[in-house]
DNA sequence: CATTAAGGACTTTTT
DNA sequence: GTCCTTAATG
């Protein structure tokens, strides 16, 4: 990097032609409108460019790309530009290329946060770390799995009672200490959770006798410590470390100060504490900084972002620009005005007002109401035929590439994959699993680790027995305790096993050939004679993996193999295994193909920086969305979050947007009853059409209600505390639009078929040891589904008591 | 040690 | 309802 760490000699090197181009008017500038135009041209200093949805950001920030590079004010390398998601950098990626030709190579830093992290921290990988022990270059990303897997080996190891706080609970924890930057020796003890013991179980710790407790901070400090002896890294460390790398060593700081003379960042509303410091530390010295982002579009608090870094900007940076596109080339008049109607609810906004030019005003926002869940895709379904048909005069033609459902949850997917199976409606789910997370595409990836790296234990435990060896836990045990002994990593452990025939028979046959085939393949990677293709393709061959897949006859074991094919297909784009490992761990996303026509199904926040002509919105039900979990969990904040998550949806459809809920869904196999969301009665009136569903009684809604109070146990005193909800405007929109046999009486959510049972009623607050104060979803007998702020539970009434305040103050119920 | 049966938890959202 | 973990059996 000396090439570019002195200025003068950098400008010297810019040609004189290049420079002389900033003396005249370029092109590319002249489709912007005044306010993006500003955005580009505003080069130094601190810029926040407020882009509203649909006001061309990312139009804006390729833009400046190229202005940056056009003008000489910096070469492709010197220019730091972080996204959120591989798909954005990609996109980013193609459309700088777009305006620049081919006269540029493609640039190096552009990417997410994590994988400029993983590129900054191999270079200095020996300066993470303590006591001796330090990261290696070579370093192994873990995934969430893998991260749950060595928590539960220091649970075990704890004798933790996993059963009350599991690895997940914990690993989200961990998670938050690493959102915020907190060191297991910096998080003040007042972060501290405490977790306990198996009681009766002997522990011995260095810190004493056996404890009936556990510090949360000293399981963080033990796992750092495991991922350190495993020279692994997990998802928050990547920033974590390249945080702690930057203040603990300003020499290195500098270095990456000099080399990033323009930094760009989308999404900033979505940054955590981490990425903040990140951020700040980089940008301090030349300040130039150019943040994009939409405060009304922050969804991600949830997993530690921060708002208030896009409303603290100008405090970060004094002197700092604000610039806002607020001209929104997306959406119709009648969605834009329903969008801001809604997002008006919330308080503490930076403040935007979009606007568009364009006359046609196009449909109101429709809002229906069906009867349950399984009528609401049945009609969706059918409305999506008659677009096809072609018989929709004000859509005209439509491409059900054109359509979206976009679900608040993802397991509101299914409801619509089953009908449009049934009617034969081509569709496809965005962010499924993704494809490196499939279990066959997981052991592949462990043996190539394994055999790159052969003190890969996590590799190792995950495939020593897969396919089946005939090794069980008792000899995993005896190797693990061969490597401790010797002090040497489970693949060496396990030669010893084999050498000291301490496992016989089958077993110890099994894990000698496993053995001696990593050994095998190992010396293969490091012969340059043998592509690394063929080397996949004979690891998985003679480790007897492609076998095992091919002897199940399960229905899914083709489409597998078929997985394995493509990945090893994936490799021939890399030089080697190593580098096919890396990229795999962060930046593998299985580009979604859209060769065919399909309707997309996908969640709101996956929707995110997308646009489709046809929008559908379904499930818009109180405790779904806004969902009762956000709201238990962060109250107000939550509530404010769930609108913005509205507000991106109603803001992705360009023509057409509509909006429904069900009076009835299934949970968990169950039916329960719900109320429409309070997001509807949100919508400004004079940009909404309130359709009519077809179906029994003349309207499914307010039928469904009836029924639902009929056979939930009519109160009064309920009756008298939810009176409001009915006088509200949206409701009696849907009454007018429904035949209403009786009137609606119940607000809380109702099991159909329970009985109230052990002194409890669905809806009534209740409060548990652990878990906190809850809802009851479901009765059965003596035990009650709860839903906590963490998650559902089952529990026996015993455990439970009532919670005194029912209906808190700021949350709902 | 592997296979099978029963029981429990689980549902936001993702790099 | 589904997936996953645990207990019982071959």
């Amino acid at each position: 990097m000396s090439q570019f760490d002195d200025q003068d000699a950098f400008e010297a090197a810019v040609p004189l032609s290049q420079r002389a181009l900033s003396a005249r008017p370029a092109p590319y500038l002249e489709g912007l409108n005044a306010a993006q135009r500003e955005a580009v041209e505003a080069l130094d200093g601190p810029v926040l460019m407020l882009a509203g949805a649909g006001t061309g950001k990312t139009r804006a920030l390729t833009t400046r790309i190229a202005h940056l590079l056009l003008l000489g004010k910096a070469r492709p390398g010197q220019i730091l530009a972080v996204t959120f998601t591989n798909k954005a950098a990609r996109e980013m990626k193609n459309r700088v290329g777009r305006l620049l030709g081919e006269a540029v190579e493609g640039m190096p830093w552009l990417g997410t946060f994590h994988s400029i992290s993983v590129k900054i921290l191999r270079r200095h990988a020996e300066l993470i770390g303590r006591d001796g022990l330090h990261l290696k270059p070579s370093f192994t990303i873990l995934d969430t799995d893998d991260q749950l897997r060595v928590l539960k080996q220091i649970i075990q190891a704890e004798a933790i009672d996993e059963k009350k706080w599991t690895a997940r609970w914990i690993a989200s924890h961990i998670d938050n200490y690493k959102n915020r930057c907190l060191r297991p020796e910096s998080v003040p003890a007042s972060a501290d959770f405490t977790v306990e013991r198996i009681p009766g179980k002997f522990v011995t710790r260095k810190d004493g006798g056996p404890g009936h407790e556990c510090s949360g901070i000293e399981l963080y400090r033990q796992y750092q410590d495991r991922l350190l002896a495993l020279n692994a890294v997990d998802f928050g460390d990547l920033l974590m470390h390249c945080v702690t790398l930057f203040q603990a060593h300003p020499d290195v700081l500098k270095q990456w100060q000099d080399r990033f003379r323009y930094i760009l960042v989308d999404e900033y509303q979505d940054t955590n504490i981490a990425q903040y410091m990140w951020l700040r530390l980089l940008a301090q010295a030349h300040r130039n900084i150019c943040c994009v982002g939409d405060d009304d579009q922050s969804i991600y608090g949830w997993r530690g972002a921060e708002v208030g870094n896009i409303l603290r900007f100008e405090q970060d940076f004094p002197g700092a620009r604000v610039i806002r596109l607020e001209q929104n080339y997306r959406s119709t008049p009648h969605i834009l005005a329903a969008a801001s109607g809604l997002i008006a609810a919330n308080k503490g906004r930076l403040g935007k007002t979009l606007w568009t030019d364009a006359e046609d005003e196009g449909e109101r926002v429709r809002l229906i109401g069906h009867w349950d869940s399984e009528a609401e895709a049945r009609w969706i379904g059918e409305e999506i035929e008659s677009f096809q048909g072609g018989h929709r005069a004000s859509i005209g033609r439509v491409s059900l590439n054109d359509i979206a459902i976009l679900v608040r949850a993802s397991h509101q997917m299914r409801a619509f994959e089953d009908r449009f199976m049934t009617i034969g409606l081509p569709y496809r789910v965005i962010g499924g699993p993704r494809f490196y997370e499939r279990q066959e595409i997981r052991d592949a990836m462990a043996y190539f680790r394994l055999v790159v790296s052969p003190a890969d234990d996590l590799a190792f435990e995950r495939i020593v027995n897969t396919p089946k060896r005939g090794l069980g836990d008792k000899a995993v045990q005896t190797i693990q305790t061969a490597a401790r002994n010797n002090g040497v990593n489970l693949l060496e452990g396990a030669r010893i096993v084999v050498e000291d025939g301490l496992i016989g028979g089958k077993g110890g046959a099994a894990l000698r050939e496993f053995v001696n085939g990593i050994g095998r393949w190992h010396a293969d990677v490091l012969d340059s004679t043998v592509s690394h293709v063929e080397l996949a393709e004979r690891i998985l061959d003679e480790s007897g993996y492609t076998a095992m897949w091919q002897n199940e006859k399960s229905p899914d074991a083709p489409g597998r193999l078929d997985n394995l094919k493509e990945l090893v297909k994936a490799l021939e784009e890399f030089d080697n295994l190593q580098g096919f490992l890396e990229h795999v761990a962060l930046v593998m996303d299985r580009d979604e193909g859209e060769v065919s026509e399909e309707v997309s199904i996908m969640t709101l926040h996956g929707a995110k920086g997308l646009e489709f002509p046809i929008v559908f919105l379904p499930g818009w039900e109180d405790g779904l969305f806004p969902s009762q979990r956000a709201m238990d969990e962060s109250g107000t904040r939550g509530l404010e979050e769930e609108r913005r998550l509205a507000y991106v949806g109603i803001t992705r459809a360009e023509r057409l947007a509509t909006i429904s809920f069900a009076g009835n869904r299934r949970l968990y196999g169950q039916w329960q009853s719900s109320m429409p969301s309070r997001f509807v009665d949100e919508l400004p009136e004079d940009h909404v059409e309130v359709l009519t569903p077809p179906g029994l009684y003349g309207g499914g809604y307010g039928a469904a209600m009836a029924f639902a109070g009929a056979n939930g146990g009519t109160d009064m005193h309920q009756r008298a505390a939810h009176a409001d909800v009915y006088n509200s405007p949206g409701w009696k929109r849907m009454q007018a639009n429904a035949t209403l046999r009786k009137p609606p009486v119940q607000r809380t959510p109702v099991i159909i078929d329970a009985e109230p049972a052990a002194g409890y009623a669905v809806g009534d607050r209740v409060f548990h040891q652990k878990f906190g104060n809850g809802t009851v979803m479901g009765i059965a007998e003596d035990t009650l589904t709860v839903q906590f702020p963490t998650g559902f539970k089952t529990i026996k009434a015993a455990y439970l008591q009532p919670s005194g305040s029912a209906g808190g103050d700021d949350v709902p119920f």
